[in-house]
Formats: C-alpha cells, structure tokens, sequence
RNA sequence: GGAAGCAUAGCUCAGCCGGGAGAGCGUCUGCCUUACAAGCAGAGGGUCGGCGGUUCGAUCCCGUCUGCUUCCACCA
C-alpha cells in the first residue's frame, strides 16, 4: 500500500472494474422489492455543478445502500435536452459560427441540435461516473429520445381526448428575449425600483375635468380601451358610461363600472389594458372591449403605438411619460418598489401578453396529486416541505404547455387549411380527416417538463407492457432540491396518478442548495461557483463526496468550504492508514468464521465489538431514513474516536501478545470492514480500494458485499464493555494529568493504582494497555489503605510517585479544580432528589442514576478533601 | 401581502422521543510514541437570539418580540 491516501492511483482503476463486471445493474435478491430512486436530468447545457454532485451523491449512496441490503436497486438516469435554455446555447453555439438558426430550418437546426447534445450528454455521463456514481448506465434514456417522444406523444393525446388539454387565448407570461410563453412557474419576481405614474385622462365633454388613473407601466396606455372604477365609488359614479379622450391618441375610450376595482387603492380608478394585463384582460371579456397590442413579440411597440412605433417598451416608457408631463397631463410621480416578473432562464422583465396558446387543466389532475400526499401515500421528506407543495397544488391555474421553439417534442396538433379542423393523433396526419384537406402540424413544441414530468414511466418503456414497468413502477424514492418541486415532483405525481393511476414514487427526499462560502447561491453571473471536477482533481472524490454528505440536515442548505473538504481528505487518510496498520499486522492472520462468539475476547474486544454494534444499528437507522448526512456523522466518529484513536492503539498491546494476537487480529478485520461497508455508500472508492485488500473480504466487490447487520450485544459482553469505559477513563486521567505538567511522553514512570471494588478484575486484565497508553513503565496495585492518590477516576485512584510530579502548586490548583466540580455535581443531584416531583414523576431510571451520583460524588469528595489535606 | 426556515463555542454547523450541550476548523500547551505531522496527547472557549408560558425539569414544546434567509403572491 501506499504511505498515504492517494486517490488517483486507484479511482480510476476501480470505476472502470465495476462497469466491466456489471455490479451497478447486479440484483442480489430479485424476489425482494426492487428500491428505485429517479435521478433529476441535470442541464446539460452547464457543467455539472455543485448542486448536482450533492444531489447525485445522496441518491448514489441511497443506492449502493440498498443494493448492500439485498435489494434490487436501481437507478434511471436521465438527461433534461428540451429546455429553452438548450435551444439558447444552441443558438448561441451556431451564431458563434457564423450560421442563424432561421436559415438552417426546422430540420437542420434539429440535426444540428442532436450533435451538440451528443457531445453534451455523454459529457455529463463522464462527470457523473467520476462522481462514482452508480447508475445503470445501459438504461440511459433522454428527455428527447424516441421512447421518451413516443411517451410524450401518448399523454398529450390521452389529455385531449379526455378534455385536459385544451387550445385558447390566454394572456400568457412572454420573455421578450427566448421569445416563447412561460409557465407561471418559470417566472421569477423580482424586487425592483420603480415608479407609480398619474396620469390624467380628459372628460370628453367636460372641459378641464379629468380622470386620473396610476400605472407602474405608462407605456401600456397607449392600449388602454377603458378606464375603470369601482360601481359604488361615490366620487366616480356621475363618470360611469362618461367619455375619455386617450391622451398621446386619437382614440375615445368609455369609464366603466368593476366590482375588480378597488376604491381605496390609488386614485380608485384603473386603465384597463387587456392585451396586455392579466387583471385587465378578464376586465375586458366581462365588459367586452377591444383588445389592442401595443407590442410585439420582442417588446417593441408595433404599429398600434402610433408616434412610438419603434421603440422598446422601456425607452416607451420614457418617453410616454416625458410627453404627458410636457402636456400637463401628468398629475404626479411617485417612487415605488414593485415585483417584476422576470425570465428564469434569462432574468428578462416578462411581458404578459395575449396569444393562442395549448394549456393543461389542472383542477382535475391537482385533486388526486392533492390527496396522494395528504393521505400519506406520498411522503416528503423532510415533512415542511409537504407544506410547499399543498399550497401550490391547491392554488394552481392551468399550465400553459406550448413553447415557441424548434428543440423539443413537437405538439402533435394538425391544422386543417381548408375547413380549419383541429386534430390531434397519435400519427403524423397527411390529410383531414373530415374533409380531405391538407394539414398544418403546430409549430410549438412542448415545455420541457411536459415530458419531464412521465419520467418514472416513460424511462421503464411506457406506454409499451414491459416486465421492467411492471417490476419498477411505482418506484420508491426521489431525491432533489427544494427548488425543483413545482417545476418537477408536482407534475411526476399528477402525471403518475393520471397516466399509470398510481403514484410515481412513495418518498421525496429534498436536499439543499450549496452555497458559496459566504452563503451565495452559486451561480455563472457571480462566477462563485467551483467545479466539482477540480474538487475531484485536486483532493479525489470521496472527499468531495464526504464533505458534500457529512453531518448535513435533510433539506438544509450547506456552505462549501475549501477547509471542509481538507478535512475529509485527512480523513480518508486517517482511514486509509489504519486499514495500512491492520494489514501490516494480519499478514499471518488465520480469519475465524465468526469473531464475535470468539471465547477468549479481551475487555477492549467486548468493548469495540460493543461499540461497533451500537455504530451499526446507528448507521442503518440514519440510512433507513435516507439521512446520508447522520449516517455519515456517526461513522467518521466511530472509525476516528472508538476505531483508530483506542481499538487500534489497545491492539498494538494484544497483537505483541502471543496469546492474544490472534483474536486482536480477527477483531481487528471484523470491524475494519464493517466500518468500510458501512462507509462504502458514501465514499465508495477508498472503501473498495481497502476492501479488495482485506484478507476475510466476503464478495467480489464491496459494492455487492452485505451491509453490516444490526446485532444486540450480548449482556455479557455489554457489561465487560461497560467496565472498560472506565478504564478508558482511568487512561485518560492519566494522560491529562501528565499533560498539565507538562511531562513528555518519552518519560515514563511508574504508576500506582488502588481499585475500586467493582472493576478490579477488568483493571488487573488491562495493565498492558495502561502500561502503553498512560506511559507507564509498570502498574503497582496498593491496598486502599495507600493515601496520597492524586487522581481519583471510577476505575481507581491513583498515585504517580514522581518527586517533581507531586505536590506542586498546580497539582493542589488542579485537585481543587476536581473537588469543585464534584461537589456542584453532587449538589446537583442531590437538589433534584430532594425535589420531591422529580422523585414522584420522573422516571425510574433516571432517579436510580441520580442517586448512584450522588453516592459516588459523595466518596470523590471525601476523597479529595483526604488528598488536598496531605 | 401570505408562508416557511434559521438564530447553539471565534468561524462553519450537528443535536433523533423534553433529563443540564457536541463535531470540524481556528486558538493555546506538549510531542516525529515503529498506521497516519494529511498525525498524536491535552487545554481553553457557550446566560443554546430576547421575554413570557407549560412542566418536577426547556436548547428542545407553546406564545410573543427582534434579526437574517428563502419561497409563494395578477392589486393598478
């Protein structure tokens, strides 16, 4: 082995030995359950960042967990290609070159597109596995692949059919930049400074009266087809059916009655615009006005701008608002903060706009998506975020489906140009069917998450039967961010429910977000974001993996610190020096086939074995709870603090012991691969490294091996092991009590011990490792008639007989320190005993524990008082 | 405007069913003790945000206040 952990000389190695031997698809027990987690597509078009190497590490050990428990554990990879964000780096890459994506046409810019995600999407594959992760990779599927499409296909027919899809006007969310609809869910608001404009709007046949109305977007006056206020406004009500002329028009607009209007906001009279706001657009059907845009699709005013035909809407806006001051129509400007809707791909100010777009319903998907989680059928995890998700699916609104784009799953929507028929199919049509006309496919594709959301279906082969779908579906647990949970789960559940009529998954597991180490969300335009690959490059990845995972809060959000992750990498060189330690100590090893029934085991045996036992019912609990993070935690205490800071030193003491070597040698092994099975899931690499090493190795790989099972201690070997605490103790004591007198370790000396009753028999066994771990060169034992101990520990009292180690001022500082302590400890006690609810309500054991306290402070005390008198 | 989360050691954070609080890093002291200086042994450091309440007992439960973060929201 090598001096030191170094993990380029085997991950590499190590990944491409379990993808030749197929251990990632490998199904221990196929008659079990199958343990499904559904991987989130990761955006292709970025590189993978911080979010995705937490994110695909939790469910990789979740995974490999599993899989450890006998389960058939699979995980379906996915890749997200139909995203407006693609199609905006695509064209991007291809203006980079010289060629518009108008020119190349639908099919070339397709063909195009495929080769640039080719390069992409196997380029995220790469990253992944050097994450270690364990996907099936022969199950890779892709959001635009043909099994995908065909699955797309099936549900948007499906919907129509039934009456949930549907095609109309709506005033829809525009990004002026991607120039395609948004779902509410892809808008983002925004604080931003803005004003609040009054403008004045004459009284026609009233000369010098005026009506004024306030606007956060004076451009959009020029649209206006009403002036509305509330019917039981006294101040209006003589205007209602009255006359205004438009300023900056021509147009002559009537002063309506809307119980919308709200007479104590503003000036209690509102413009009413309704192509281009949604309020004002409902005001419109009800009232039936014209609708005028006065923009077009890149928000630039249109011809219906008249003098301001030309300009963008925010140099419009300027200028709209310097002519009507010039006018005297202006009555004031106020400063005012407001929410802005912006693109979420893009941050451009949304524009609410009037256009032909296809919506999902959603009320009758949303109900049974509703009771899924309510009844409990569906759990998240942590439970808040049920909170998050109940309110949005109790509050949604229809889901505009359609993009103004060419990358993505074509709506299979036919126009006929003759009768005008509107069909949708599952075939491409040639002709109407109702008059033999010539058809017209739509133009608009899907919203990626249209077919993000038949994910855990269209992956296993849906709509086709297949045993896979069968087996798999419904799959068990998600994993995401917080932040995907509209975008995606929501619409997995309904989608399931709707198309396969049960839910798609029984579990949501969110994680956080990684934050920079200032707390800011990682991101290109702050260009604070590190590269997991670096992290990789620069320390490996099982510590990248280990500091993305350890001690993490489910759901929380973490900061990514370059400290942090030094520190796991000590840790994986803690770990891999002691597996170095057993190995160079168990050459000779003669491996018993079950350790723990062994009849000679030693107090520090029972009592590692003891502790181990604690660690690995621990351990599972925490993985049974896909709390990684906890999992995690508890191992790195185990394997640093019980495993190599005391087993390991204890063992040097038996293994030069002929009588004891070969036991300590099998303990030895034992735990060390337990602690690496138990490990495996979160760093894989190291541990497998180290496993394919150990000479009682049980499998071909760790990764197929099987996970540690829960086992109680014996009362027996418990209650050794509970004596040995104290002579951990006792060492400790020691130990201390040299350092504050600053004796050097090379000095040794001898040390007297005076026993106490109960421990006397494990204290006598134990002398080798006093000897070694407290630095004594021999252990006398004394009658308790012996004064002058100097430390008092349960196990004993003890006595170091150094001329220039006792007696000292320090040492008197010291004792009284002690005695200090053990009388606030006994008056502790002894004032919640003689409390009398206490004594009446708590439970018994506590009270027990109490009173033993209170006697063995009463005997430190007495003790010590002895001690400082001498 | 509505909702959620967070406030614990100098910093970053754990803390499962309420029984007097932990880790990592940093600091200080002493050590190359034959697995590990990417290390070892020790030490110091906290009215668990403020105020009330429930309880025999509160970091934990309830209320309230303060500060920060995030999500949701069509009030011009």
């Amino acid at each position: 082995m090598d001096k030191s952990y170094n993990p380029k000389a085997f991950e590499q190695k190590i990944y491409a030995r379990w993808l030749e031997n197929n251990y990632f698809a490998a199904a221990p027990d196929k008659n079990k359950k199958p343990f499904t987690i559904m991987m989130p597509p990761p955006n292709i078009t970025g590189q993978l960042h911080m979010g995705h190497a937490l994110n695909n590490s939790i469910q990789d050990a979740l995974t490999r967990y599993k899989r450890m428990r006998g389960f058939m554990a699979l995980w379906l990879p996915g890749t997200d290609h139909a995203s407006i964000a693609t199609e905006v780096k695509i064209v991007e890459k291809l203006a980079a070159q010289g060629i518009d994506k108008k020119s190349l046409g639908r099919e070339g810019f397709l063909k195009a597109a495929f080769d640039w995600n080719d390069q992409y999407g196997g380029r995220i594959v790469e990253q992944l596995k050097q994450l270690g992760c364990s996907c099936d990779w022969n199950r890779k599927a892709f959001t635009m692949d043909e099994r995908c499409s065909k699955a797309v296909r099936e549900v948007f027919v499906r919907l129509y059919e039934k009456g949930l899809i549907y095609r109309g006007e709506r005033m829809i969310n525009w990004c002026t930049e991607c120039k395609t609809a948004l779902s509410d869910a892809e808008v983002e608001h925004k604080e931003s400074a803005s004003g609040l404009w009054y403008l004045k709007y004459p009284v026609q046949g009233a000369d010098g009266e005026f009506i004024t109305v306030a606007t956060t977007r004076p451009e959009t006056m020029l649209g206006d087809t009403a002036v509305a206020v509330n019917p039981g406004d006294k101040r209006y009500v003589n205007f209602i059916g009255k006359s205004l002329a438009l300023p900056l028009t021509d147009r002559i607009i009537p002063v309506i009655a809307d119980s919308y209007v709200d007479a104590a906001f503003g000036t209690g009279a509102v413009k009413i615009t309704p192509a281009h706001d949604p309020n004002d657009f409902e005001i419109g059907q009800r009232h039936k006005l014209n609708r005028i845009a006065v923009m077009d699709d890149g928000g630039v005013m249109n011809e219906n701008a008249g003098a301001y035909k030309g300009l963008n809407r925010f140099d419009a806006r300027k200028k709209i608002v310097h002519d009507m001051q010039q006018k005297g129509l202006l009555h004031k400007t106020e400063s005012r903060k407001n929410n802005v809707g912006c693109c979420y791909r893009c941050d451009t100010v949304v524009e609410p706009m009037v256009s032909l777009q296809w919506f999902v319903s959603m009320q009758p998907l949303a109900t049974p998506a509703i009771q899924a989680v309510e009844s409990g059928k569906i759990k998240f995890v942590p439970k808040r975020f049920e909170k998050i998700y109940m309110h949005w699916m109790r509050n949604i609104r229809d889901w505009c489906i359609s993009r103004q784009l060419w990358w993505g799953h074509r709506i299979p929507a036919f126009y006929c140009t003759a009768c005008g028929n509107e069909e949708v199919s599952r075939h491409d049509l040639t002709a109407c069917t109702a008059c033999g006309g010539s058809v017209k496919q739509d133009e608009d594709v899907l919203d990626t998450w249209f077919s993000s959301a038949l994910w855990p279906f269209s992956t296993l082969g849906w709509p086709d039967k297949n045993a896979d779908l069968d087996y798999f579906y419904p799959t068990d647990v998600l994993v995401t961010a917080y932040d995907i949970i509209f975008f995606w789960v929501a619409r997995m559940i309904f989608s399931g429910l709707e198309q396969m009529g049960d839910i798609p998954f029984s579990t949501v597991y969110i994680n956080g977000l990684v934050r920079d180490a200032k707390g800011r969300k990682m991101s290109k335009s702050a260009n604070n974001g590190i590269d997991p690959l670096d992290i990789i490059d620069q320390f490996g990845t099982d510590p990248l993996r280990f500091s993305l995972m350890n001690g993490i809060a489910p759901g929380g959000d973490q900061r990514f610190s370059a400290d942090k992750i030094e520190g796991c990498r000590n840790f994986m060189n803690k770990l891999y020096n002691a597996a170095k330690f057993v190995m160079l100590n168990c050459a000779d090893a003669v491996i018993v086939p079950d350790i723990t029934a062994h009849k000679k085991l030693s107090a520090a045996d029972n009592w590692i074995l003891a502790r181990y036992n604690t660690a690995v019912s621990a351990v599972t609990r925490a993985y049974d709870k896909f709390d990684a993070g906890q999992a995690a935690q508890r191992l790195y205490d185990f394997t640093r603090n019980e495993f190599c800071d005391w087993y390991v030193e204890l063992a040097k003491a038996d293994l030069a012991d002929p009588e004891r070597r070969k036991v300590t040698q099998n303990v030895l092994l034992y735990v060390l691969r337990g602690i690496l099975k138990m490990l495996h899931p979160v760093i894989p690499f190291i541990t497998e490294e180290i496993y394919m090493q150990l000479p009682n190795r049980d499998a071909q790989s760790i990764m197929i091996s099987e996970f540690p099972k829960s086992v109680k201690t014996p009362a027996k070997q418990a209650r050794s092991a509970a004596e040995f605490e104290h002579i951990i103790q006792l060492i400790r004591a020691v130990r201390a009590f040299r350092a504050e007198k600053n004796v050097p370790p090379s000095k040794r000396t001898a040390l007297y011990l005076v026993p106490t009753a109960d421990v006397s028999a494990p204290l006598t066994q134990s002398v080798g490792y006093i000897k070694r771990l407290a630095a004594a060169t021999e252990v006398f034992f004394l009658t308790p008639s012996v004064p002058s101990a100097q430390l008092l520990t349960a196990a004993a009292a003890a006595y170091i007989p150094s001329a220039d180690l006792t007696d000292n001022a320090a040492e008197k500082a010291r004792l009284l320190k002690e005695l200090a302590f053990a009388e606030a400890e006994l008056k502790l006690a002894q004032t919640k005993l003689n409390n009398a609810g206490f004594t009446q309500k708590a439970p018994q054991a506590l009270i027990d524990a109490e009173r033993e306290k209170v006697q063995r402070f009463t005997q430190t005390v007495s003790k010590l008082t002895q001690s400082l008198k001498n």
